[in-house]
DNA sequence: CGGGCTTATGATAGCGCAAACATTTGCGCT
DNA sequence: AGCGCAAATGTTTGCGCTATCATAAGCCCG
């Protein structure tokens, strides 16, 4: 190892070691980290080869308390088991990292008053911009939000009344739409799937509804939820529910997600019941499998990544006083059509 | 809303303005936050109302600072889309919540210069503690954390010389098990498909290798690999390779993880190649998937969310000086044979 | 009934850093 | 030569909190 070891016994080296180290004052060092280009090469030199030699680290938190600036964006998903969003963390880390700024993540389990405690913790780290999934705070956690007076994006569905900025699709719509493409297909009896039931779930079921109402081929019966977690073994449970519930009628049926609707197609599968011919599948995500999957799966396609990319430029444009063009985005989605539903 | 509303105007509130509300010094409500036990019930009421009116948050960096306490547990995955790591991080979040830690969570992208510097921008949140992934560091960034001088767990593999503690298994062992029960099934010539070949899926193929070298079963134009990302289209894509270069022959295969398997089952499909009667596959991690999928899906299980577990147990229980009765365990494995294999 | 306790609260100092201001130096220009 | 200015470096101060020690108040016991 060369160069002078520290001695790794005693405490971490601060600013003011590497200073003495380098015969300079504790600023300059500051400045060779924060502000290079304000020292001149002679001493950058200097102080970066005490720096590498003490081994320094410096310590966030003072930097924090003294600048007022942590460097850390607080994100909140609902859930970690969600594959869906670890494409939107993707993008939200990428963007994050290239910024030079950390990722706080915590998980609300889906719960408001888990999210306002976890946004309490959060906050208390002095976040400089906050992403938090959809709009269902609570008012508590809207206050602390709004006091905190940093910038706040909401990913993952449109809002009204967005608290800040805004980064989605309307998951009601994209439900209707559904609905009217598995009509198009020639489906007569219509179902749904759904597990969970957050309120995206239940945007993309009630848009699903009401085309069929609009329409006059609502049956209710066939709208099959529950509070569990999604999983492909409950796609299978729940597909025998709509069955059951519909005599052996319904033939298409929209799953709340593609965990669902993989669930559903396999066990069709194994009940012997034809895909699409008898029975027509939607999904909604369009994870990878959807695609290769035999036969593959109908499913909602949505620019996840994309949309973690978007909020977190959004972000960055604003803490760089870059104003961004739009606080609110529409990030849609697209009905991609397969062979788990009938070709036109 | 009830209360004085807090002039949302100004700064966040501080230490200082809620003591001045409660009309206490500053130190006794730090106490009712930290050592609620060491304030009379009065004072504690008094503070708490100050507390709440403010809409008092706490500065965590304030706090790191006093008392070289972050909260903090930093951890290192190569990959956020990976969705092997979410069960990991489930465990590790559950634990690491139950304790009142925080999660600071970077990405690595496989590579270790990469987690070098992740590592030091975690080191500089004074972290209390980390858990990495993997035995593949730099030398300079062993050398960070074990100047660090805080507990650190290596997971996902077993180690023969961890920096500290460490959670895994053999995925050495594991290649070769499969390999022995691949040809206990009746298998003759056998494959092997791979990608990102990361160090834990080298070892998975050596393994595999291993045992068909000491039974002269070993045809290395069978082992096919890739340094690109796994994913379900590539899994088709390497099952044409084995094939092509085994002339047909290949009546076997061991795919690194589960999307391969399920890409080369797809493919198998659409080839019109009966699993398993003409080709057997096994995956490895087990998805929920895989176990219903048609045909199901033979693969290597790994309890990946004990493992998140385990780890963040062990750095509580250090942390909480309760020393941990094991400093590495062994997390096991278990190969779940299912229909894409022959029944023995 | 007073010495030596424990318990509840407060005063002070300092954690490591960067903002703000102060000082020094060098340099161009008249 | 000397003024003015910019660039480079330093000094001081305080961010918000908690560790430490000090103090005050009750309380037990012989």
């Amino acid at each position: 190892m060369a160069g002078r070891t520290r001695n790794s016994s005693s405490k971490r080296a601060t600013l003011a070691d590497v200073a003495r180290a380098a015969n300079v004052s504790a600023i300059t060092v500051s400045r060779v980290l924060n502000h290079p280009d304000k020292v001149s090469d002679e001493l950058k030199n200097r102080v970066q080869q005490a720096i590498d030699s003490l081994g320094y680290i410096p310590n966030q938190s003072a930097s924090s308390l003294a600048s007022s600036k942590s460097g850390v964006i607080g994100v909140c998903i609902p859930s970690l088991s969600n594959v869906v969003f670890n494409d939107v963390l993707r993008g939200i880390y990428q963007v994050a990292g290239e910024g030079n700024y950390k990722v706080l993540l915590v998980d609300t389990h889906y719960s408001p008053l888990e999210e306002e405690k976890m946004v309490r913790t959060l906050l208390s780290q002095s976040p400089e911009a906050m992403i938090i999934t959809g709009g269902d705070q609570t008012r508590s956690c809207e206050r602390m939000l709004s006091q905190a007076n940093i910038p706040v994006v909401q990913i993952m569905e449109t809002l009204e009344q967005p608290l800040d900025m805004n980064v989605g699709f309307s998951h009601y719509q994209a439900g209707y739409d559904v609905a009217v493409r598995l009509l198009e297909t020639g489906c007569h009896t219509l179902g749904f799937i759904g597990a969970r039931m957050d309120t995206r779930v239940q945007q993309r079921m009630n848009g699903f509804m009401a085309a069929l109402q609009e329409r006059d081929r609502l049956d209710s019966k066939l709208i099959v939820t529950t509070p569990q977690p999604s999983s492909i073994a409950l796609g299978g449970e729940l597909l025998r529910s709509v069955i059951s519930a519909s005599g052996g009628k319904v033939d298409g049926i929209f799953c709340c997600n593609d965990d669902l609707a993989m669930g559903a197609l396999f066990e069709s599968q194994r009940m012997n019941i034809q895909v699409p011919s008898q029975l027509a599948l939607c999904g909604f995500n369009d994870f990878e499998a959807s695609a290769y999957i035999n036969p593959s799966l109908t499913s909602v396609h949505v620019p996840r990544f994309e949309m973690g990319v978007k909020a977190a430029q959004m972000i960055l444009d604003q803490l760089q006083e870059r104003v961004p063009a739009n606080r609110q985005v529409d990030i849609g989605y697209e009905i991609v059509m397969r062979q788990s539903t009938a070709v036109v």
